[in-house]
DNA sequence: ATACGTTTCAAACGTTTGTTTGGAGTTGGG
DNA sequence: CCCAACTCCAAACAAACGTTTGAAACGTAT
């Protein structure tokens, strides 16, 4: 094996890991025999497991949220759609991982597991240096979608954001299936546009009478 | 405090913590000393730590998937609309819980948790157990939603309920945090309402020319 | 009261975990 | 050439884990 740095053999390999078993599921033994490094390196290089962890998610998600501003700049002062504003999430997304499915699956599975998995220290972590984009494309998202209001709005995004997390974090399990049922093979970017349609028609759906 | 039930004890204390932290970073320690139990209980009474959360979800699945069938079956033979057949699964969960909001948003995020943080041997209990009453409501959802093919129904069921457990089991925190932004407070039930809305808009979303 | 099956308990078991250590390699500048 | 800084490595560390044990406590029927 090329003997690349030691720490990139590290997080290459954690985040698979951390993205197939969880944080807690996957010890730092597994990581390191699987990396072909020493044991201690991880305490070495990064100081403790916590800071590996958060190591492998600036790792994806700067690229991510620096593309997206840099897109969300683009498209400043022009009137978009709802759909438009998806689409440049979306686009973003392949565009960091240039379209390895693989690579989007891991990277959907981590955001999911900080989610459901994130203990205090990173809950204020993640908020504290992706906060400012995502508020920024709340901003943007609320002039697309002038007729909710802004609990409305707050609550719907939400049920997006599951609806996208679970599934594409789930893609790689859900595609063996629906290939097994369904006989045909289905892409991630079918999948992605079918999301797309999903997430524009239940955000714009009217509100019941109820 | 009443000397119920050790197992009860057990079960109580348990559902809490697996569903706080997770199942791996909850310990038998930290579940017996809780629940005012010895730590030899859980290996007594359940025989390991898997068979006890196999018991937790038996024991709040169980009662579930009883009531839904019971209530898809008054609802068999007439034709029903997509809004009334989540209107089903919906009631059914309340009144299984008899709407105690804590105990629903419990409810949700071990199922969460149950998708998430499953090995082969819980994926394998859940589709033994609990599949049969899937199936009927998937073919019940078919009659609803005539307009889509089966490989889009398969991935709209699923875009669904990432967002319903996504946003159920994460209920608690961002009912908090909606409070403090809007300094509205929402209910349960109008959540779950906003969601059904949302969910209803996204399975009848006109699929994209793409 | 005695005997028996069930339940509880403190203590210990063997593993596995994250982390630390001290010395052996490696590298580049004085 | 040698020193210093950096990196690696085998080994050990304490702590926490799930599990097991054997005896004490309990309730019940004979």
């Amino acid at each position: 094996m090329a003997q690349g740095d030691t720490v990139t053999r590290i997080l290459d390999t954690a985040e698979v890991l951390f993205a197939e078993k969880g944080f807690a599921e996957t010890s730092l033994r597994a990581i390191t025999s699987k990396a072909g490094v020493n044991l201690a390196a991880v305490n070495y290089h990064f100081g403790s497991k916590e800071a590996l962890i958060q190591a492998v998610f600036e790792r994806f998600l700067d690229p991510f949220c620096d593309a997206l501003a840099r897109r969300l700049d683009q498209a400043n002062g022009e009137t978009r759609s709802l759909e438009q504003l998806l689409g440049i999430v979306s686009a973003t997304a392949l565009e960091v991982h240039q379209g390895d499915a693989r690579q989007l699956a891991i990277f959907f599975r981590l955001i999911g597991l900080a989610y459901t998995q994130a203990q205090g220290h990173m809950r204020r972590f993640l908020r504290q240096h992706y906060g400012p984009v995502f508020s920024r494309f709340l901003h943007l998202l609320s002039a697309a979608t002038p007729t909710l209001t802004p609990v409305e709005r707050f609550w719907r995004v939400h049920f997006a954001l599951g609806a996208t997390i679970f599934t594409m974090s789930g893609m790689s399990s859900l595609t063996a299936i629906c290939n097994k049922d369904f006989g045909e093979a289905v892409s991630p970017d079918q999948v992605n546009q079918w999301l797309l349609d999903f997430v524009a028609g239940g955000m714009q759906a009217p509100a019941a009478a109820s």
